[in-house]
DNA sequence: GTCTATACTGCGATAGAC
DNA sequence: GTCTATCGCAGTATAGAC
């Protein structure tokens, strides 16, 4: 019974390039992490990594798309709704309890792609990340608004994804996740 | 009559790579820029660049050190300031002025600081600038304040960022900055 | 003082043996 | 499924031409 297209694997060898790929490349970045480093990591040379991803572009992929159908649901859900001070409040508020119920991965590739933009924008393998953002963030912002409303809208984004990294912010992670929210609806949703 | 310690110099190759460097760091990131492309832009190999650059990082240091000066002398006006609202306020003030004045290749580096955090977290030769950053940023947030005021400290800097170097919000540079100048002020200065 | 030639190590990536 | 061997290019480094 082999479940064909699908993952029918006998080792974990897989998985746990995928965990040990997304610690290195949120502590020292995608591009100072090594495929060496990571295949001893596990154990294994550099070549067997390779067996398993093609390229080590294809890592990062597989990592991003881990988290690429949720945001797309979002995307297209908010898409679907009409336009104004009601549909930006509710992408927020959408958007805030989808990055909490993020396993504690997700808040690593959250920050990840925040310190790591320059490697995101020429990697083609986060190509479908950025669009979804900036769908995203085209909803989040009136194009006939003023400067200030613009920068506000993409400023709302930050203030949630900043609420789900950071540590230097006090209190507990829903704490936080509170906290970002209601600066994000009053950035956002005026 | 050679100026001691200064730079006294028959040929500008020393310039002449720092600009081109900046340009490529901005562009396509640290990492992914290499010593080769520096070099093979300006018509010399890749020794010549090492001989008027030790390394590679020494090169991104020469550029923070070019404004590293100015942001220093915000920051210890600032700690000489009793602490408080209108400290918070005259801080954003003064430094949204200072961005202003900064060159066009000002906007690049700090473009660049802010979309290669990884990269400057571990390279030492920004030390330097992310210290300035962090006392910049203490005196943004009262430690006592909630976390949603915290969070509205950290963003009022990174709207002034933000204002400097977004590309896709609409005005002229002078209109941004003034944008910028407003949001960050109703985020840290209440 | 400014540069070229050359070489070293480690990187991502490929080919082929087991 | 994993290995060894090898490739070209990266940053770094030294010797020496001019």
């Amino acid at each position: 019974m082999t479940a064909a297209g699908t993952d029918e694997r006998r080792t974990d060898t897989r998985q746990q390039i995928r965990a040990v790929a997304l610690e290195l490349f949120a502590e020292q970045g995608y591009e100072k992490t090594s495929l060496r480093e990571i295949a001893e990591r596990l154990g294994v040379t550099k070549a067997a990594v390779y067996y398993h991803y093609r390229t080590k572009e294809e890592i990062l992929s597989s990592l991003l798309d881990e988290h690429l159908a949720g945001l797309d649901a979002l995307v297209e859900w908010a898409e679907a709704q009409p336009p104004g001070r009601e549909r930006r409040r509710a992408i927020l508020q959408r958007y805030s309890e989808q990055l909490a119920a993020m396993a504690d991965d997700g808040s690593q590739l959250i920050r990840f792609m925040q310190e790591n933009q320059t490697s995101m924008k020429e990697l083609g393998a986060a190509a479908g990340m950025r669009l979804r953002f900036e769908r995203l963030g085209a909803m989040l912002v009136d194009p006939d608004a003023s400067a200030a409303d613009q920068l506000r809208g993409r400023l709302s984004l930050m203030a949630l994804h900043f609420g789900t990294f950071a540590r230097d912010v006090p209190g507990d992670p829903g704490e936080r996740r509170t906290a970002a929210l209601e600066v994000a609806l009053e950035l956002g949703g005026r």
